[in-house]
DNA sequence: CGAGTATTTAG
DNA sequence: TAAATACTC
């Protein structure tokens, strides 16, 4: 049996400057490059024309043309983890696996699961920070406990970045030590069980022109090149958080804010678990009474609220799995506030429909526009539509380009009047509140 | 050998 | 960036 060392691929989908990879491959044995489809996560989507399994499926593509060239192989296995684990352990006498931390609550309960199973065979299990440039523990009060307050914590973020942070690991010195193999075929997306969803894929080439003028053009969700829509090579670690940061510092410091967003909702996850499990931040805002109305939540969904901003956006959401972040900050005020519909209704179809989904960030973002979440937005902060449009899309280049109807009789009348809603919404949350 | 400087490594 | 190690005279 071969003597190897193993490399577990799941959300760092790149040979370049990941840890993980780069403490594999200095190791000393030859290092096996795998990735699992897992099941546990797979057979609960509903959709089989996943724009994610589609996403994943591409990158893996590619790490296999590039390993292919290092006369290895990337191993790709359908199943269960613990179950891949057992094969693997038949199949090559391993010393070590390597992955790098994954920190969203299943993740946590499988790499667990893991360790244990792979302690029972002397088997080493090394994990890495990857993803992030500051985990979960790095960066405290001075009293040791979690900031729960944005800006203090990017003060604190900052004043602890130094360049050796931003440093790629350098994978390329070792890349003779895969092991080899010849190229092995990957399963199909058909033999997954899914099928392909074609979708414009943003390149994962930071564009440092977007990045250099992002504070002036990030608001215009009319402006093609006002973001970088890199978000779900995050997600999927397709690029490195140490590359873009170090563009980051080194051409916008608003684009950088957003990167340490990230990581303070990461970390709010990690010490707050109770967010990620249906809960608000503020418990109070457990007690508001949503009016929860499912029609109005289906007009929401599909993009007929006769709202023109709120209707871009779902629709751009449902077309291309992409929402413009202005938008999706207006298309969450409107959801809770206008409709009083429970956030974890929206949290839950953006999950299911965004590319660039992650559990942190999204839900994060939808207790900051309901107000539940920590350093949110204040409950009497209600975005109106049409000052937003005004200020954010004056000449209505989003809205024509995802409302083609907007002037035609077909378009429907506004779901709810907003003054009205203004109103309503503020009792609601005053009573909730109270006390 | 030792002081001073250059290079590599850590994560 | 900070520490450890290697190199030079």
């Amino acid at each position: 049996m071969p003597e190897v060392n193993i490399m577990w691929f799941r959300r760092d989908l790149r040979l370049t400057d990941n840890a993980a990879l780069y403490h594999a491959l200095k190791s000393g044995h030859p290092v096996v490059p795998v990735f699992i489809f897992d099941r546990n996560i797979l057979d609960k989507l509903e959709d089989r024309a996943d724009r994610r399994v589609t996403f994943i499926h591409q990158a893996l593509e590619a790490m296999q043309q590039q390993l292919a060239a290092q006369q290895s192989s990337l191993e790709v296995y359908y199943g269960r983890p613990a179950e891949v684990f057992q094969q693997l352990t038949e199949k090559y006498k391993i010393g070590t696996v390597f992955t790098n931390h994954d920190y969203e609550p299943y993740a946590k309960e499988r790499d667990e699961a893991i360790r244990i199973f792979l302690r029972t065979k002397a088997i080493a299990f090394k994990t890495y920070k990857d993803q992030v440039i500051f985990e979960k523990d790095e960066v405290l009060k001075e009293d040791g406990t979690p900031y729960t307050v944005f800006t203090p914590f990017s003060k604190k973020w900052l004043a602890k970045l130094n360049p050796f942070y931003l440093k790629s690991y350098p994978v390329e010195k070792y890349a003779a030590h895969f092991y080899r193999q010849a190229k092995l075929v990957l399963p199909s997306l058909e033999e997954l069980g899914f099928i392909k969803k074609e979708d414009h894929i943003p390149p994962q080439q930071p564009d440092e022109s977007v990045i250099e003028r992002y504070d002036q053009t990030r608001d215009y969700p009319g402006q093609v090149h006002g973001t970088s829509h890199l978000g779900v090579h995050l997600r999927f670690g397709t690029i490195s958080i140490r590359q873009l940061a170090a563009k980051a510092v080194e051409l916008n410091q608003t684009y950088l804010k957003e990167l340490i967003w990230r990581e303070f909702y990461q970390m709010i996850l990690w010490h707050f678990p109770h967010v990620g499990k249906g809960h608000a931040f503020r418990k109070e805002y457990d007690k508001i009474t949503w009016r929860n109305n499912e029609a109005e939540f289906e007009r929401w969904c599909n993009g007929t609220t006769g709202y023109p901003i709120v209707d871009a956006g779902m629709r751009e959401l449902n077309e291309t799995g992409y929402m413009h972040n202005r938008v999706r900050m207006i298309v969450a005020s409107f959801l809770t506030k206008h409709l009083l519909i429970d956030w974890r209704w929206g949290e839950a179809y953006f999950a299911e429909k965004l590319l660039d989904y992650d559990l942190a960030a999204n839900n994060g973002g939808w207790q900051w526009a309901s107000g539940s979440g920590c350093d949110a937005a204040p409950y009497f902060r209600v975005f109106n539509p049409r000052l937003q449009t005004e200020k954010f899309d004056k000449q209505l280049t989003y809205i024509r380009k995802w409302v083609p109807e907007l002037e035609s009789l077909e378009y429907p009348a506004p779901i709810v009047a907003h003054e009205a809603a203004r109103k309503r919404v503020m009792d609601v949350y005053a009573k909730a509140l109270k006390n």
